[in-house]
DNA sequence: CGCCGCCTCACCCGATCGGGTGAGACCTGC
DNA sequence: GCAGGTCTCACCCGATCGGGTGAGGCGGCG
């Protein structure tokens, strides 16, 4: 846990409209070797212009700032530099914002009463690759991937299934009629029913609505893909 | 952050195959005031029969374990015993055992060189209802959560639907023909077919299976409620 | 070589679906 | 009371679908 010193010191950002939190945060960070706040805004617009004149490496990011909030300005932010890490720091650790900000392409996710300690190793953890998030909100994204479905692998589910009854699923699964297949696959309207009845009996199904609703309940969706497209 | 002393003590398991880990891991908990360890298992189905003797807060569990493999043991303890919470050691931080240890029911997930410190403020994370992951393995979490379809409401979608219209369609999401969902809302087939031209051209699309795949792409499925199933 | 699986296509048939039109009953709000 | 929306049902029609049967060509495998 010394490598900081070790590699080049870390270039750090602070976003947060409020003065008094941007130099207590800036304090917290400068005590320890190998941090160093290059720059501070104190909204998101402002720090998107500073983005471009220094290199950043982390950000320590506000939600709530006039003109650009925290989680849009970490999304623009992540588009023109994807090498800067984000890591938000909120007084709210609310469920919402930290599904936001993830999606939004945040690293981190902490509340402000972090120690100094603590924020300079997620630092480091975030700059590294890694990701650091509050237990309290981390809660909620344990709950999220506990309740997403379980993947499934499509090969085991496809397994049965020969190359061209593939095609002609992958066709059906866009909602192609069957001679919209014929056209797209090259082959007649009979043999497209002919594979299709194939696939009914195989799956044991009844008709192709039910074979779409299988398809997506199996993550079959999106694994299949229904050629050139 | 002092709040230990002040409640009960939290009473702690270990597993793990290794009587050396196991004694390390214990000596580490016990020098922090109001944690505990009551008990000691070699494997999961060792744990599952302490879990009934004991009434157990929070058990360090090691993934590798002969007879019953950590994972295993999170579902079923969890299973049996909602109370107690789930902290997943491990040497290897593999994200493969993240996800399967999040969906087994454990409410962290550290390597072992965690230091002393910093396992028990995760135990008192995890006792207290909140969530401790390792930053390598968060990252992954994140990279899931981003890559997640974002969350469409269901009410916004709908919207344009009548109550009726709702009820058909959440028949027709299950794959049911016309004349089926005839006898299951109690009205003819030639009202189903209105119904359905009513959605059809709501929706903009030329038959039942596009609904179907509208459905499933926009979170629909599962937000409908097909009447007392 | 012959068998077998895969891909191709054909024809027939009944069931289902979607489109169009019209209409009666009910309720709500102006 | 009357207009408008909703729910209900009816009839007709053409398109599409699914089931069944048969069959020719091609490639691999014993």
């Amino acid at each position: 846990m010394t490598e900081a010193a070790a590699s080049a010191r870390i270039r750090i950002a602070i976003a947060d409209d409020q003065a008094l939190i941007r130099s207590a945060v800036s304090a917290m960070v400068e005590v320890h070797d190998g941090l160093e706040v290059v720059a501070e805004a104190s909204d998101g617009a402002e720090l998107l212009e500073l983005a471009r004149a220094h290199r950043i490496d982390v950000v320590l990011m506000d939600v709530r700032m006039p003109r650009l909030d925290g989680i849009e300005a970490t999304a623009l932010l992540r588009r023109d530099h994807p090498h800067t890490k984000v890591l938000v720091l909120t007084t709210y650790d609310l469920d919402e914002y930290v599904f936001a900000a993830i999606r939004a392409g945040a690293s981190g996710f902490l509340t402000k009463d972090t120690s100094s300690d603590e924020l300079a190793e997620a630092i480091r953890s975030v700059h590294a690759g890694d990701a650091v998030i509050a237990p309290r909100a981390t809660a909620s994204l344990v709950d999220f991937v506990a309740a997403a479905p379980e993947p499934v692998d499509a090969e085991a589910v496809l397994a049965p299934f020969t190359t061209r009854e593939r095609e002609v699923l992958g066709e059906l699964l866009t909602g192609a009629t069957n001679e919209v297949i014929a056209r797209r696959l090259f082959m007649t309207g009979n043999t497209v029913k002919t594979h299709i009845a194939a696939i009914l009996a195989k799956l044991g199904l009844p008709d192709r609505v039910h074979v779409v609703i299988w398809a997506f309940e199996n993550g079959v969706v999106g694994r299949i893909r229904p050629r050139g497209s």
